[in-house]
DNA sequence: GAATAATCGGTAAAGAAATATGGATAAACT
DNA sequence: AGTTTATCCATATTTCTTTACCGATTATTC
């Protein structure tokens, strides 16, 4: 079976989204070289990439039709199948996320929040409603959510990671700026903006030091 | 020069965390065994990251110490002398940014925030304040901020993008769910919840199948 | 209709990154 | 004090990822 590194499965995402915007322009067709230079990747990179989701074969001298493209890389995803997801933690980055409108087309459907905050709790937030992470253990098996999206400050993640995962929880994608130690089979994806930032920084001190020493 | 690949640099906020909760603790060594174990890293990796930017040997059967060790980890990813940006678009998730307690132990200040909404201009947001978009090529310059954080939504992304490196920018953190195409001396670092998902879906899927086998 | 140019697909090579190995050293134990 | 054990560092090996190459194919041009 394909295997796939995670970096390369992190790409999908980008190329649908370019492919996106070619078919509301009216382009049917592109071809590998023209997604390399409009991505900053390799030539080589994107024909195989998309060799390894495609349903058929590209024709030389012209590329791949736009339309199947787009359908190959969502069925590859995920996309068109929902996944539902809960999220624990209604602060700023919890309610942002519950706001963010691209996770439907995502495949992703967040049915509910939790929060601890009795202020919040059974409003609605960004049209989901709010429920105390008390009664996870109740609501989560009902909702068939396999992912819980963790958005609470650091000091708590560990607690309702665990609790999340006594609840039935298969996968977690984490916000919160720390390590969760959980069971093996447990999916645990982190989203950590220190790590981007760091390699932000990185890049930045090079290119600084590269324009010094011109 | 050594080099250090994006995946790690990534880790060494990681690290960083761990250590520092271990400093909480009152933990004064630690071997690579150990941290290896907490983070679900190899042995091998954990040593070789943390021989490229410690400043001391590590003493066999005890470990590093912890203090010196957080020390030069900060030092080596610049938490200690830090850098200004500014943030353009205070929307949901821009604002989680600008309310975001941590930037600043990483070395980022966020000294202002950009904006259309005339509602939001000249107010705070996140104890920052609100300037519209308009005047980025004024105060930019000013404020000596190399990076700028774009959290627009896509539609508007590369054109504030565009605006933001006219203005001085040298780096850009991207938050907005789309590709930027931008001059090759301008740094780029995406973060993209798509890919993020992506990967974890897939991961999602794989670990479901293996667990149907059984 | 032949020649040219651009792209594809498959395979090979190169390059990076992670992991394993082996000797050395310092602490702990007997 | 001598032996054992855990960890270190340096180097070698393996594995994984990306890039390069090359013949085949099909539009386009003359």
């Amino acid at each position: 079976m394909k295997t796939y590194s995670l970096n390369q499965l992190g790409r999908y995402p980008i190329y649908l989204k370019l492919l996106k915007e070619f078919f509301d322009e009216g382009v049917d067709i592109v071809s590998s070289p023209l997604i390399a230079k409009r991505l900053g990747y390799s030539e080589e990179q994107v024909r195989k990439d998309l060799q390894n989701v495609a349903s058929e074969v590209g024709r030389p001298k012209k590329g791949r039709e736009v339309k199947q493209l787009i359908e190959d890389i969502e069925t590859f995803l995920g996309y068109r199948d929902s996944t539902s997801a809960v999220i624990i933690g209604v602060g700023h980055l919890g309610a942002a996320l519950l706001n963010f409108p691209s996770f439907s087309e995502m495949g992703l459907e967040i049915l509910a929040g939790f929060d601890t905050d009795p202020k919040l709790l059974w409003t609605r937030v960004g049209g989901k409603e709010i429920f105390p992470v008390a009664m996870l253990k109740d609501i989560l098996p009902r909702l068939n959510a396999h992912i819980v999206i963790i958005a609470v400050p650091a000091s708590a993640a560990q607690s309702v990671a665990e609790q999340a995962v006594a609840s039935g929880a298969k996968a977690i994608w984490n916000f919160a700026p720390t390590h969760l130690d959980l069971p093996d089979n447990i999916v645990v994806e982190d989203v950590n903006l220190a790590s981007s930032l760091a390699v932000l920084s990185h890049r930045l001190n090079v290119a600084l030091a590269k324009e010094e020493k011109k």
